[in-house]
DNA sequence: CGCGACTTTGAGGCGGGTCAACTTCAGTGG
DNA sequence: CCACTGAAGTTGACCCGCCTCAAAGTCGCG
């Protein structure tokens, strides 16, 4: 199969090595691509819920309206990331979702999950364990809201998003686009826009970040992460070990394998 | 089966109805119940992830401690929650869990999930709807920390429990007993125990909210409500609906081949 | 060239933090 | 029954990080 077509199948094999028909599985997933453009809703609050979809290029985030007209920013998606799974359980969307960039979705229904479930346990570990990684990116994001300064979320939520993207190979010698304006980046740190501003005018002054339009340089990654008491334990998964030991037994549910 | 006994069945039994050998499979993660006292750790951060446990009877929270001395408190645990579900993809814990109650815990290996996963889709599926409902309330806790003031984070927290215990039946009448002190409140609210204590006297003067010791009553559950820009979608969990749809189709694994 | 989106900079105000002292209360022992 | 203790909660004084409002500057693009 095309491998390296399919975010996807690269995200999840990350995890484990994958079957052919597990690929095959994950493929369906990634039936419809839809082209959509920057600023574009792929669902809003409280519409019905009835599909997920793949990100296949472009990045997205998750956002809740409140009552006093401020915005908050849950998530930031990259590509060969799953939308909408923290959806499953509910039959209305929690939160809108929208394109921050050009990209490529897919859409696939609910049940096609469910399906999943029971064609491969390989798979629907591996969903987990995906689904695990997520909350745990949720969960320390809780905390730099909750507990950092200004100054440590700027510079923890940098550190973040390049080492997930190093991840998925865009990242690279401490530069990356991020398609983010200060803005945005205030409603997802619980910011002013203004204050996101004088925050990066400090980060410059102090020679950990340069910021010019949507690109980001960081000359010393190591002062950047002792600078917001970053420990990557949480994006560093080691399900792949875990692999190799218990997922072993699992890949033969059903007879038909010979 | 021992239903009335097992607060994870009467967990899961809201999600769907379970078969008996459902029934008998969840049984098995509560094989071996452990007395423990109110301060005890289950596990610290760093620690090797090897179980899971399921909170029988009693408060548990799970939190992490920061550089500069100060804590969050992540999520809370009441009667029936699975502990360390985020931990599935880790081999390490990335946060401690707490006892805030004397309770009953019982642990689990890791592999037994992924034998679940084997086992049964219907299982699998509730549990994937249950890690969902975990994360809506992170994302709401998440909200609540980065945009809402000390006072709407209290009444948020307050209405939220309150809603939790109402559905394990623990709830009634406006009043519940909270066994968290002002200083673990301020730790799950990114606020210092001083100010919650100001924000509590100042809840009481406006008649919203009584706090004396472990006991809070809440007179006007409507006003508290309006007062924190509620909305209690997350809570209500919709997958009976579907549990009735599409899970139907599930427990008969392999005969159709389309 | 000029518009609109984004960013920067300044002035002033407030919510919540910190420190420290005091009060309340449950539990213990005399 | 009261005195003592330690944990939990309350209160006051003061401070600072971040917010708001407002105005000016920058840049890409039709």
């Amino acid at each position: 199969m095309n491998d390296t077509h399919s975010c996807i199948i690269r995200h999840f094999n990350h995890y484990a090595n994958l079957a052919e028909d597990d690929k095959q599985l994950l493929c369906d997933l990634e039936r419809s691509p839809v082209d959509t453009r920057a600023g574009q809703l792929l669902w809003q609050e409280s519409e019905p819920a009835e599909e997920f979809c793949t990100l296949r290029s472009g990045w997205a985030f998750s956002f809740r309206h409140l009552e006093d007209g401020s915005r908050q920013i849950l998530e930031l998606y990259l590509p060969g990331d799953i939308i909408g799974l923290r959806e499953f359980a509910f039959s209305q969307r929690l939160a809108g979702v929208m394109m921050i960039d050009d990209g490529v979705i897919c859409r696939f229904p609910h049940q096609h999950l469910l399906d999943l479930f029971q064609r491969s346990a390989t798979l629907t570990t591996i969903l987990f364990a995906v689904s695990s990684c997520h909350q745990a990116l949720l969960t320390e994001r809780l905390v730099n809201l909750a507990r950092r300064s200004a100054f440590q979320k700027i510079c923890h939520l940098l550190f973040e998003t390049y080492t997930r993207l190093e991840r998925t190979g865009e990242g690279g010698d401490g530069r990356f686009r991020l398609p983010l304006s200060q803005e945005q980046l205030a409603d997802a740190l619980g910011l002013s826009a203004v204050h996101v501003s004088r925050t990066f005018t400090l980060l410059n002054e102090r020679g950990l970040v340069f910021r010019n339009r949507h690109w980001v340089e960081i000359p010393d990654l190591q002062a950047l992460s002792e600078a917001c008491d970053f420990n990557g334990c949480y994006l560093n998964d080691n399900l792949r070990k875990l692999g190799a030991a218990s997922l072993a037994k699992i890949p033969a549910p059903s007879s038909s394998a010979g």
